[in-house]
DNA sequence: TTGTATGCGTTATCAC
DNA sequence: GTGATAACGCATACAA
């Protein structure tokens, strides 16, 4: 089925199918009519190959994330795919694990795609196919589209509302090494200390996954790591070392405040809620589609950085009190009331 | 940049440079060599347009999905990159919310594609553009390819469970008409009754997102409705009615039982934790990769349908008492299942 | 083993 | 307005 034999039923050339297909408005309207009837009739999908390799364009972006796990992942994608499709363009989606023949992959989708937006380490296997490239939560490059959160201004933040609490021996738990973001997290941490004369610990190296977060847990349990304070680098470590926590019988967060980073569903539902730090990743998802795009058609000027805004949610696990309740409030907990809840069962 | 540029850098044919970039082993170790330098020093960047075109195949699998939100999509997001991955095939993704221009971005994935496994409603859509398919959560549709979940025998079990505890109030609620495993969820809370000999109460209709849990949980403080145990669509549901509820101070379980279907990270972590079922939702979308993938390249027999097992996870908000603690238990709960599970194929 | 030539299905540039 | 026809960049049957 191709566009000769549209052109064929609807008695007219190919270049003609074309030009209704792509909506010349040259076309008179009666043979206008004639060519979409044939259109329908044979069910006529054209093909896209095709399509790209005369235009010279995929109408395609690509996005190459590290993994899926967490809502973080998934709502960048979304902000990523809305926008895409609001530009008309198609999205590739790579997941490339640290290495393996991830490399591959990523090969492949430059073939398919205008430009690639890029979350996670090595960045030059991205940059090696000479597409047009959009970073995600990286370092700046010279030259290159970075997108990132203000990380360092929020952990400043959040840090600095800890040692406001009376908190004195905080721990960062995470590894500044393992992402760029979380550098940047423990840096506002440092900077944080430092605005109070203080000195930084250094960090406690774990993995994002919960697993990591019950190990650092028991270390707190067993007193190999002391600290009445943990600052977290996501909801998933600080849920778990919480959770822990609470059932070995410390208290959080009078014995010891943890807060994450993300704001998770899970976050808002748990007692006491995880005080955390919630960033616009949908946001980041569609600007990133956006800035591509722009890159893609030359409608954009010179690389950019883009640095967008995060913000410090408190709820209970930091110290803050407020009114018992259990409803889940999505947004707002204004209301510091001398008493914690306890919904626990038995 | 193209094939040509790499040939004559090499001193060769483009055929040879084909040939090389496609593994054929018929090339001399040598010429390989030269082609494999021209390759790198140039930087040369196949098109896979060009290439889809002759080789009329695009080695791309399609994936439409309603929306993003919550862990269920995304797993099955991941499952589905990771199979395509493992068999060299490339990802797009489409979110397709309720129609809207959906429609195009349908149509216009058809034209870049081999194939669509497709998650949602109005699957006609998707039937005209004459790919090959497979409908993910879907009813039984002669001729096509469907994957699911035991959701009958799973809401089934779930519901005796219930039933077994002496709860004799059921209510339902989900909306059966918003997608074909919601139906079937009802469906089996209906069958449950009926095995008891008993008259199941009409669904409470209600949409996925939490807010609209807590009106149904202001209902049931109101007294507007009334039951002693409720079978909830889906986690997100259940957390939301569950948490409006113990804030009411009404006592989750013993005044009432609530239970959800998912498994998401929260119904772990929450107070008491949340009895639900869970689907090998990565499966789900590995398979659907997977049999896509056979039946674009024709080594798949006649369409299948497939039901992949769930497995009711018990924890505490079914009246189900255990061992206090706080430990997030991401895995093991003893299950007390009568009828073990399996894969079935008709 | 390597090169030549044709086809893949559109778009776009010309004529008409 | 519409119709030939030359790209577009690669794979592959056929020659050599």
């Amino acid at each position: 089925m191709t566009i000769y034999a549209v052109a064929e039923r609807a008695r007219v050339s190919i270049a003609t199918v074309s030009r209704v297909l792509k909506g010349s408005s040259v076309v008179t309207e009666s043979t206008r009519q004639k060519v979409l009837d044939a259109v329908q009739e044979l069910e006529y999908t054209p093909s896209g190959a095709a399509r790209s390799l005369a235009e010279r364009r995929h109408h395609t972006l690509g996005l190459v994330l590290p993994e899926l796990g967490g809502p973080y992942y998934a709502e960048l994608l979304a902000g990523f795919e809305t926008k895409a499709a609001e530009l008309r363009q198609g999205v590739m989606l790579v997941i490339a694990k640290a290495e393996g023949h991830g490399g591959d992959a990523i090969r492949a989708l430059a073939t398919r795609v205008d430009g690639i937006a890029f979350l996670g380490r090595d960045v030059e296997r991205v940059r090696r196919s000479g597409k047009k490239l959009v970073l995600i939560a990286a370092d700046s490059l010279p030259g290159v589209e970075v997108i990132s959160t203000e990380n360092i201004a929020g952990a400043r933040r959040l840090t600095e509302h800890l040692l406001a609490h009376g908190r004195t021996r905080l721990l960062f738990v995470g590894d500044p090494d393992a992402a760029h973001d979380v550098r940047e997290r423990y840096e506002g941490f440092v900077l944080a200390h430092h605005d109070r004369g203080l000195e930084p610990a250094q960090p406690v190296l774990a993995p994002f996954r919960e697993s990591d977060g019950q190990a650092v847990a028991e270390r707190l349990i067993a007193g190999d790591l002391e600290a009445d304070a943990l600052v977290c680098g996501n909801d998933e470590l600080a849920l778990a070392i919480m959770a822990r926590l609470l059932g070995a019988g410390v208290d959080v967060p009078r014995d010891i405040a943890v807060v994450g980073w993300d704001d998770v569903m899970t976050a808002r539902y748990v007692r006491p809620g995880l005080t955390t730090v919630r960033q616009p990743v949908r946001d980041v998802g569609a600007l990133a589609a956006d800035r591509l795009f722009h890159l893609v058609t030359g409608s954009a000027k010179a690389p950019e950085r883009h640095v967008l805004p995060t913000e410090v949610v408190i709820r209970g696990s930091c110290g803050c009190t407020r009114t018992p309740s259990a409803d889940p409030e999505p947004d707002l907990y204004p209301i510091p009331t001398p008493h914690p809840s306890k919904v626990r069962s038995r």
